[in-house]
DNA sequence: AAAACAAATCGATATATTTAAATATATCGA
DNA sequence: TCGATATATTTAAATATATCGATTTGTTTT
């Protein structure tokens, strides 16, 4: 759709930069931008962010993440679900006991790494 | 707050685990964990992660990026914003255009980065 | 100076997200 | 089986965000 617009102005520019046609080339399809929209959605929320930082050194229960946070039990509950839904963490069930763990350390580097660059 | 809380309770855990005042040595203040998730807000949107990837080669006008975007000028102008305001990109005024570019060409191969991670 | 234009801002609305109370489900121990 | 506990789900309210049309601001062109 895009496409048509510009073929029917495509020396109309309001200015002289590249045309757009050019400019969408090998740029993710939109579908894959929302994909990656709700990773970074995922992540961006300071308290699901504090549960990635808790969970840096191994597995935790519900409970402990739940405690360390100040928040209700459905909250933290939803807030892992969402992370799990993304792929991040990952619940292990053991007895009465969910223990979820981060399914790449890595992200935490990738995490404060971004923040470095955005300095 | 949450210390007094656990301080009462510190050997009534509901689980053997570690204990949550060990837990949250060395995690991001609240304000800060706030100021992360405000620049992975800024982030996880389709639409501006697709401003991203077309500013990947250089710098665009505004109404180069406008045209490629399918969203009404206003729209496109308030997500240029919230990049801006977070430090992604940055505009550069000459005459009637604004020029935006990344403000850290990194940024994109950290997003991809991320992509892999997660996958 | 007036018209034309690029971009930002404002105001309103629709949609999404965060949160917590209430409820449901699963497991354990008595 | 009953009661207690850990966690998830449902629901609803409060808040935040995305979007667009209209207006405003600043610049160029005429």
């Amino acid at each position: 759709m895009i496409f048509i617009t510009m073929t029917t102005k495509e020396n109309d520019n309001c200015c002289e930069c590249k045309l757009t046609t050019e400019l969408l080339k090998d740029i993710p399809k939109n579908e894959e931008l929302e994909e990656m929209s709700d990773i970074f959605k995922s992540i961006a929320d300071p308290t699901r962010l504090k549960i990635l930082f808790l969970l840096r050194n191994g597995e935790l229960c519900v409970c402990e993440i739940f405690e360390a946070l100040d928040k209700s039990q459905s909250t933290v509950s939803h807030h892992l679900h969402i992370l799990k839904k993304e792929n991040i963490i990952n619940g292990r069930k053991e007895g009465k006991w969910i223990y979820y763990t981060l399914n790449n350390p890595q992200i935490l580097e990738i995490i404060n790494k971004f923040s470095d660059v955005i300095k």
